[in-house]
Parts: C-alpha cells; structure tokens; sequence
DNA sequence: GAATTAAGTCAATATTGCTGACCTATTTCG
DNA sequence: CGAAATAGGTCAGCAATATTGACTTAATTC
C-alpha cells in the first residue's frame, strides 16, 4: 500500500479520546450530527423515485417550493433556493419541457413569469411528499406535541430572519 | 423573450392558493421547509472560512467526522458520508496533503488506516465549529432546554436507525 | 493456500453549482 | 417621451462533488 508521508511513522499507543473543551461544546457537537444525519436521511427517502424519472433533488426542491407557492417569480424561486439564474435554468426549463410545470405572464408586471405546477406536477410533488411525510409522521407521533413545537422553534432560531418572515407568510419569498 | 410552450396561455385569473389536503399535510410540508432552511443556513454560516482556504464543504464533514471519531476507519468515515470511496479518496487526499489529517495503520488489522486531525487539523475544525456553535447556542437560549429536548428527539427520530446507534455510542460507525 | 477484506487508484461520466457576458421585453422615472 | 432599471432568458466555459466499473496491494481469515 503507497504511502502519502515520505517518512512512515509507526503505530502510535492509542488515538486519543474525542477532546471536549466544556460541555457546551458536546451540546453544539451533537447538534451538528443531528442536523447532518436528520438531513441526510430525510432528503434520501425521496431519491429513490427522482431517480426513476431521471431526475435529481434540485428539481425536487424546485418543485417543492413552487408547489407550496403557486404563481411564485423566478426571482422567489431564486431567492429561495440561493442559487443563480442559469442553474436554476437548467432545472427548470426541464421541469417545462416534462410538463411539471407551467409559466404565465404576471398581472401587472407582464415581464415576469409566475411558475405553477401543472396536475402532472402536483402529482409528482405529492407522490414525493408521501414517502418524506412517513419520516416526519413516525417522528411526530413517537416524539409528542411538545417536542415538536421545540424542534419547530429550534429550526425556525437557526434559520436566517428572511426565511423565518417567508416561513410566517410575513415575508416575500425574495427575502428568503 | 422567447416562450417554451408553442400554445401561449394568456394569464390566467390568478394563481390558485396553495392546495392543502388536510391538516397534517400542512404540519408535514412545514417540516419540510424547516429542515431545508434550517440545513442552508447552517451550513452557510462555515463557507466563509472554507472559501478561504479553498476547501469544500466535504472536506469540512470529513475533517468534522475525524475530529469527533479520533482513529476513524476510512470505511467508517465513508458508512457516515454515504459517499462513493472515490468521492471521499479526492477530500481525504487532501486533506491529508495540506497537513489537517494523519493516517496510521490499525493496531489489531494492519490493513486499516486510522484517521486523526493534526493540530492544524483540530484547529481549523475549532475555527469552522465557531461560526456554527454561535447559531446553536442563539437558538438554544432563545428556544430553552425543553425546545432543545424536542429538537433532538425529533431530529434523532428522523435518522435511519444506524446513525442513531452511532450517535448514542451503542454502534459503530459503519453502521451510521 | 485460497478467499475475503481494507484501502488505494485509474478512467470516464453526471449533476449541480459558478462566473461573465450579452439579449429581449417591460416598467419606471426624470 | 426617452433613458435607465428590472425580470427574465441564454450562451460558453469552468469547478466541485458525486457516480460506476475495473483493477491493484497488503493483510487477515478460513
């Protein structure tokens, strides 16, 4: 087996256990793993039906958010996701092009392009919701009324004060 | 500016408000929204450090996982990331490089090579785990210590089985 | 001694993101 | 009105991160 360091150095005794500089910090620690391993689980549970269709979780989260806000901009869509113009191009021009979703010219602002998702769509939206509402099901039912009122303000403290407003319907989704 | 559909849909009415098919959906989908904003966030708030040093946000898990597994196996790290050895070979190359990672062989089986931070290593995980800690702890003082509770519970919940052994100390990475 | 395992490696490819430049249609404002 | 700003689209190129498949080496296990 090659090595990377030209001088090999032999086995020490034992690694050293995790260091802890006070117990706040193992609070915080923890708190990273469980974000970490919550996300990664939760997003995979949709995988397996994005990759029958061909496609990935950045069309998933398009569709997510446009289906949460019909007739949103590009620009809400944009801001949401926090990504530019021409990957989000990508998405979702395919997202119309499959017949996932539609544009309409705005009311008053006619440059503008409100996105909706069409039945085919709402379908697709739904029958990846199914299988991430299960996860969050099991967990609300396991876990009470109480913890998930905590794990809802927790969220919402971490999260950025434009996607809190968003969230609240106080907020456009611009300021995402 | 050019139209995808070759049938131009004049506006319709307006967009109709977002369909919710009964309440627990509506619960669900926040959740939703809760976890990708709460992840972005979170995860943002360390790209500036890594922009720095021009390192991604994979070498960050990797070097967060090594630096709380002291002695890790490759396969455990790899069980944790759910990556491709490949994936993570082009991060752990790096990293091990520029001076953040030691590998030395196992105790009992040789063929392992155990993963540890350098100092240098500890000390750029620390100066990533700042930024995040702070947005922890604003959360945990705003939200209070029975918030947290449910946060966790929940979050643990949401994780596959494996990771949440992993976690409590009762199983090993591998299974993560 | 053979099979298995841990890890490393090579080559090729896909997804998702980025920048910068430039275009069109529309709205706003002096 | 005409200029500037805005919403959106598009092109070319590039970078990070992931994938698969095949193969190698060293060490362990049976």
């Amino acid at each position: 087996m090659p090595k990377r360091n030209a001088i090999w150095v032999p086995p020490p005794k034992l690694p050293p256990p995790t260091p802890v500089v006070d117990v706040g910090d193992a609070e915080m620690r923890l708190a990273q793993d469980l974000l970490f391993f919550g996300y990664r689980d939760f997003t995979a549970v949709a995988d397996a039906v994005l990759e029958e269709l061909e496609l990935g979780r950045a069309h998933h989260r398009a569709l997510h958010f446009i289906g949460r806000n019909p007739g949103i901009t590009v620009s809400g869509l944009l801001a949401i996701l926090r990504i530019t113009k021409q990957s989000l191009a990508r998405v979702l021009n395919q997202l119309v092009d499959d017949g996932y979703v539609t544009q309409a010219p705005g009311f008053e602002d006619r440059r503008q392009r409100l996105l909706t998702l069409t039945d085919k769509g709402k379908a697709l939206e739904c029958r990846l919701f199914q299988a991430q509402r299960d996860r969050i099901a099991k967990a609300y039912n396991e876990c009470g009324p109480q913890a998930v009122a905590g794990f809802r303000s927790i969220m919402r403290a971490v999260t950025d004060p434009g996607a809190r407003a968003y969230m609240d319907g106080t907020g456009s989704a611009e300021d995402a």
